[in-house]
DNA sequence: GAATCCTATGAATACGTATTCATTGCGTCA
DNA sequence: TGACGCAATGAATACGTATTCATAGGATTC
């Protein structure tokens, strides 16, 4: 058995403000000063505190800190675990909160089914503020969590309206731009692929996508393939196919590519046979050997918006709505060489 | 008659222990114990206990926990802002973690020369545990955090050996599979694309490549395409084409994606014109569209391996290696039809 | 030259919880 | 029956910091 696992440094408990206090020869208060209002403490003295956290490595316990000034700069965040498009929001929300000196904690779930025991380790938290990836979120679960006097944002679901500050894309008008270009195209008839079909923003775009169509005599069946995610799209070939439309509008990117690649497997060709679009606006959108046509949600934009409102004390009081526009990406993927 | 779900809203400060022990009729203490060591509580008092805190809204606060316990949940991860890659690595982790109770409190980086005022804004928060995506994080500065007395992992830097605990794919081992696998395919002259040649797992992918090649008589020149990006790949095509070889191995599937897209904007079929592999095994490596021969990282093993070394207190002091071996994907971009 | 104000600091307290120590009541064993 | 052990609880304290209140000079004003 190895004996006393000796680390320099290691088993010594981190220095506190006190400590450092002691090695400057001035009180606790005055240390505390020196690192959150610098202001209040004198250039000669400020120069000691420092010198002297320095040589014993103090560094603030920011739990001590919450816990003493009522706030924190750590915002939650609920996200799926899984998912394209919501690894590149959390990847943006997370640089946006950085510029602001936020951290962001994050709590991912699976299941849908898990929510309720993932907000009840959020409270636990005393977070500054809280977004919500709330697509997979129930309203009441949204509203259940605005009791809390900190600003909370549900992204992408503009339905929470009134509970909670929301930050989304127009979705309805985003696929009438799709279907306008559709139409345009020559596309006469078509098939709307959602992935699940309880979630308002599939459903918002589906309408949005369907006046659209309709307001041109084009029928929109909608095909649902049970979840956000490439396999899920792949499996809605067949159907699709037996469908024989001219066009297919896919609810996200990410099923989109599942959906090329699945026609593509059964000899359909893209866009000749059958043209498609997606939604997102994902990085992969524009890799040039799939180069799809969709509307680019502007996430840089959008997680600016959310990180504003979350770090906006005000904010949690009086909820507000942002919708931004997406804007038409075309690809190759409803480029007719004919017509 | 639920009005007992009322709570009083929102700017009224949250409950404490001290409110449930009064609304209880009991101790502080007792109310502090129903939650965290309900064994030390009597059954008919918890009962009360919980009931009253139901009534109350109240919620523990977990930074007064782990201030006056010493010990947070809360698990740190510095990752770089961008790149597919560390946004699979971060949510296979946080999986894990969660399912071990772990928050996972997120710092990112755009440029390493932030590392060093993230590392700062980390010491603040007592964590539990820290992760480290350290192909972009230095030895040096590795090194720094090992002072903390709790577990400290590089994510695939297996170079950080003795300093803090690491998790890694075998990199050079997995490349030589590549390698030889492409000269069964009948490669004789082949390029190597690095992203940033500074990185000790791209150096690491690199020998191991090179010397598989060597063993068959193949030289390998290197090319650094300056990024682990789609743009960085693409933008390689024309120095690649230039020198015509049979096959290019790109050391990241990312880069590998762009890779192929620049080479067949300009004519160059794949496989038939040259083959193609990758390196991490990206979910998009599989999409039927791209199908690249790649070595697959398994990804969820390495997060398992990451967690349970986080939240293991022991491995702050013994520091801990773990290689696993990666498993060979071949897809058509190494598939010659004719030979 | 005193009244006043401002700056820099220290002493003391509070944030909400976990934990030690002490106390009580009760069942058990000799 | 008395000594003892155990289970359940309460009182008190400590965790590390921010902040209020008080104090001592020193500069400023009339």
């Amino acid at each position: 058995m190895a004996g006393g696992t000796e680390v320099p440094g290691g088993g010594a408990r981190p220095a506190t403000s006190t400590d450092v206090a002691i090695e400057a020869g001035v009180s606790q208060a005055t240390v505390a000063r020196t690192f959150s209002a610098p202001h209040l403490v004198s250039e000669g003295t400020r120069q000691r505190v420092s010198e002297a956290a320095a040589r014993l490595g103090y560094v603030p316990n920011a739990f001590a800190r919450s816990l003493k000034s009522q706030q924190s700069n750590v915002v939650g965040a609920v996200v799926p675990a899984y998912g394209e498009y919501w690894q590149n929001v959390l990847s943006a929300v997370t640089r946006e909160l950085a510029a602001r000196g936020r951290q962001l904690l994050l709590f991912s779930f699976t299941d849908p089914g898990e929510v309720d025991d993932v907000l009840d380790i959020v409270r636990q938290y005393r977070v500054s503020g809280l977004l919500l990836a709330s697509a997979s979120i129930r309203p009441d679960q949204l509203s259940a969590m605005r009791r809390q006097s900190s600003p909370t944002v549900a992204f992408n679901q503009p339905a929470a309206s009134g509970l909670v500050s929301s930050v989304s894309v127009d979705n309805e008008s985003g696929c009438r731009l799709l279907a306008s270009h559709l139409v345009d195209q020559g596309c006469r008839t078509a098939v709307f692929v959602g992935g699940v079909s309880s979630i308002s923003t599939d459903q918002a775009r589906y309408r949005g996508a369907a006046r659209e169509m309709g307001d041109h005599g084009v029928a929109l069946p909608y095909i649902e393939a049970g979840a956000f995610s490439y396999d899920a799209g792949y499996g809605c070939a067949e159907r699709i196919a037996r469908l024989a439309p001219d066009a297919v509008m896919v609810g996200s990117d990410e099923v989109a590519f599942g959906v090329i690649d699945g026609l593509e497997s059964r000899g359909i060709r893209i866009p000749d046979d059958l043209a498609v679009t997606g939604f997102d606006g994902l990085p992969q959108a524009a890799w040039a050997g799939i180069d799809l046509t969709t509307l680019v949600q502007p996430t840089d934009l959008l997680a600016r918006h959310a990180a504003e409102l979350l770090v906006d004390t005000a904010s949690a009081s009086r909820p507000t709505d942002v919708v931004v526009d997406g804007h038409l990406r075309i690809g190759r993927t409803t480029k007719r060489s004919d017509r």
